[in-house]
DNA sequence: AAACTATTTGTCTATTTTGCCAAATACCCA
DNA sequence: TGGGTATTTGGCAAAATAGACAAATAGTTT
């Protein structure tokens, strides 16, 4: 197994970078179930709008979400529903098991 | 599907931090395919050895990482190796696509 | 055009992260 | 015990991040 390039360990470390950050988590999971525009996830996430809109921002450079004006409001997508298929192991290194978690008995 | 509390978030954003730079994806990569001692893994990752060792008590004190010590070295195994099974899917973040990737592929 | 709503951006401050050097610690061997 | 190797920790400076407020922008409505 050849050892990745620098460029692609940082160019995962950008991806991983934007998922550090538990407001930008939430956001992922409120977009889960499909888009929403920024004044309902201004509800959601106890932040003042615009520290909102830029944790979104940083969600959409790292092509995590994309975003897209209709009218008034712009409202964000999530690009890859692979992310949130992750949190089965990312639960298995909070409660220390190193095994996946069945995402379905822990929420 | 309910929304995770604040602790979930946070603790899952724990992990993404920790998994948030290249030179500590270079260290899970190099822990892939078995358990190194520190030095081996300073001789990867060209930094200091005491930046190396800092890196390392990320990723333990996130849980991704454990510690042995065997006489002088200390050797460090991944404790979930579900987390490289994840890169397809950062890497179609990374290439925009919003479908997995086939990691053999690409590496 | 003026007023109003939704969102982003500029600017500043506080906090965290990163990385190096030097010093401390732990263990081994002679 | 003394010297050598491996690793961690203290302390510091530079850089990045987070969050708030205010101002700017874009679109809508009257």
């Amino acid at each position: 197994m050849p050892t990745p390039t620098p460029t692609l360990l940082e160019a995962r470390a950008e991806v991983f970078k934007a998922l550090g950050h538990p407001s930008r988590l939430a956001i992922i999971d409120a977009l889960a179930d499909g888009e929403r525009c920024v004044c309902d996830l201004n509800k959601i996430i106890d932040a003042d709008m615009s520290t909102v809109s830029r944790h979104l921002a940083v969600l959409r450079n790292a092509g995590i979400l994309s975003s897209e004006k209709r009218g008034n409001q712009v409202f964000y997508r999530l690009e890859c529903p692979c992310i949130t298929s992750f949190y089965g192991c990312v639960e298995s290194v909070i409660n220390g098991t190193g095994q996946p978690v069945d995402l379905d008995v822990i929420r």
